[in-house]
DNA sequence: CCGGCTTTACTCGGTGCCGAAGAAAGTCGC
DNA sequence: GCGACTTTCTTCGGCACCGAGTAAAGCCGG
């Protein structure tokens, strides 16, 4: 009961995030215009970026007159005062950014790897060698690591990660242990998440969705500017959605979870059952044979379009959220999911929340990194300022 | 953008409110007792109640000592040193309750009134008949109003009432206006949703949900021991949660909502389509027949039940919350749903969430009134303190 | 060019919460 | 019966946030 206490340790620092962040996203602004659009008091402002300004992460500018009244003094981000990594665990490989304090992306990698049977040991010595390799050029002040899998953000242990072969993984601490940075873990969808909310949705909005369609199905909720963990981090489970009794048995053990009918192996197989010639391996054939306009194929993506629409209707009617982002892999198959799944969406919200607005964006895997490294952004820069860079 | 403010400035007077509510619930308590039950620091246990014993809501016990240690000094509620009124609005009558700080009913009414038409000026005049027949007796400190429909708590406005036929209709401005002390208005299963997070499943949780199975069916959802509202207080259309596409058409103008399938009506209907005889009037006939062992019925009610459980699940997966509450006029019907919605959800939620706690109460609809006095409540001692009782 | 206006920024007092340190008030061992 | 130990409660300093009041710094109109 009652995490006050965390979320109050930790909220000063998510201000001034939010305040670098805004800086990082809309240029240079005075102290009055930021407190407008965070919602914050003007004298709370003050402080925060007297002490931003201090630690060297903003700097202001000559002041400038607008019209009438006093000039205002912008402030502008000093993107590179620090740099965050960001790597994304997948089973074939390691995708890794370092993003400045405005959350933009200053440098990348991607290594083959297959990390599942030794995690630790590849991802530390992995880790230290892309440290090491920054040294001199963008020192990394801290590390977030996006797993694929139910992971729980505060104590770091990864629960459940079918793909990878885990279960109660401690790789928060057995990382912190070896790693000379701060170091923190979270399921991938709810990285991306925060990236979102920290860059993307949350400029506008504090309640949204995240869909992400990749090799499963996850659904990022964010309420009142803050990402839903729900109990152990097993939140977002959206891919296991019970949605047909009688349907195909799902990985988790059930049947007819939404993943079964409608995930990207699911829609394979029953293109693959329709008969349709000419499918190359996985999601790039389907995506192929739907370019070509294969009809088979098109019904089968319209259909789970209007699966997948439907039932995030029935979340944005419960949580009354009237935004959602799509993203993950699967957004190649937008063009024709997305159709089916706006009117579906459309057509199964009640009318005050009719017409939730619906995003999709071009993504990579890449994009993941980033959001792990956004864990660290939305931490907060007193945690970045405490450990200097590595050397 | 930022509601930290508002939350900020009702967070006090919440927790002095928890303070009573569990003192209420769990009977004379040390500080240091409250303020582990609570997740609070000492300190500030010590600050509120100093507060609260200043004004009157709380009195100390003889210290008792307790094996070692210095000894704990009780903290003893005083529960009549405020009354609250809290109506539910329904169509054909005025459920109401008069609570004292521990949550508990010190009186009840029962009014047959249609007001849909008018509901202004009748409430206005009940309501003032109601404070002014308790002034010597249980003076009346504040008013809850529970209303069946889509209702925004923070501006008072019901957004949407099917069965009452309102829309957009100003009632809290309105009731404020002309009633000398402080109205709060909400939809009626978030104002049962508010009791049930300071007086009952919020005792032992922070995250739970409360399913409504009344007219319609509804959702409250508590994460982080706080009632989501979602944008302008319309969450919680469980009942319009889009199941079957290819569905009956529902009271909404969608097809195949949750609640053209499950819904009490709807079962009604399914009954009497299936030919079932002596069916009386609505509900009780339903039961009726159930308890006879119509086998009809009972198959149309285990289908439900196991269409509820499999919605609950979905929610469960997506938010991670791992106990559901049930009330509403329909919990007569659980003896029938219960088992198959019991089954349903626990095989629909994946592993880690698996079994979620499912919690029936007997159930009047009185308890949405309770519900509607503990929006009072919840609001906190300080607001009831500055309006002296009337007379 | 000097006071009024406007907008920006800062200061100050107040609230809610915390952890750490210290005071208080008992039991217990010797 | 006196110090040690334990538990309870309070005090204190500190952080995050706010609103209201004040200072600052430019424009503008007479």
């Amino acid at each position: 009961m009652g995490d006050e206490m965390t979320r109050r340790q930790v909220r000063g620092d998510l201000t001034r995030t939010e305040i670098l962040a805004l800086l990082g996203a809309a240029g240079p602004l005075g102290r009055a215009e930021i407190a407008h659009r965070l919602g914050l008091g003007a004298a709370t402002v003050t402080e925060h970026t007297r002490r931003l300004l201090a630690e060297g992460f903003l700097r202001e500018l000559p002041p400038r007159t607008s019209g009438t009244g006093r000039p205002r003094v912008p402030l502008q981000l000093v993107p590179d005062a620090a740099h965050v990594l960001g790597v994304r665990i997948a089973v074939d490989h390691l995708a890794g950014v370092v993003v400045g304090l405005d959350g933009q992306i200053v440098d990348e990698f991607r290594l083959p790897l297959r990390i599942a049977d030794a995690p630790v040991p590849l991802l530390v010595e992995t880790l230290l060698r892309e440290i090491d390799a920054r040294r001199h050029t963008t020192p990394v002040r801290g590390i977030g690591v996006a797993v694929p899998g139910m992971t729980d953000p505060e104590s770091g242990v990864v629960r459940l990660s079918g793909i990878m072969g885990w279960r109660e993984l401690p790789l928060g601490r057995e990382l912190a242990r070896r790693l000379p940075v701060p170091v923190l873990v979270d399921n991938d969808l709810r990285a991306s998440t925060t990236a979102e909310l920290l860059f993307g949705m949350g400029r506008e909005r504090d309640d949204f969705l995240v869909l992400g369609i990749g090799d499963g199905l996850g659904l990022g909720v964010v309420l009142g500017r803050s990402v839903q963990c729900g109990a152990d981090g097993s939140s977002g489970e959206f891919g296991h959605l019970p949605v047909d009794p009688a349907g195909p048995r799902c990985t988790c053990g059930n049947r007819g979870c939404l993943q079964a009918l409608a995930g990207q192996s699911a829609l394979v197989e029953q293109a693959r059952r329709a008969g349709v010639s000419g499918l190359g391996e996985g999601l790039p054939g389907l995506v192929g044979a739907a370019e070509r306009g294969e009809p088979a194929v098109l019904a089968i993506l319209a259909e789970a379009g209007a699966l997948l629409g439907r039932c995030v209707a029935g979340v944005v009617n419960v949580l009354a959220v009237k935004a959602v982002k799509v993203i993950g892999e699967g957004h190649v198959l937008w063009p024709f999911l997305g159709p089916s799944f706006e009117a579906a969406a459309a057509a199964g919200v009640i009318e005050p929340l009719r017409d939730p607005e619906i995003t999709v964006a071009p993504w990579r895997d890449i994009e993941h990194a980033r959001g792990a490294a956004c864990l660290l952004l939305a931490r907060g820069s007193s945690e970045l300022k405490r450990f200097s860079s590595v050397d």
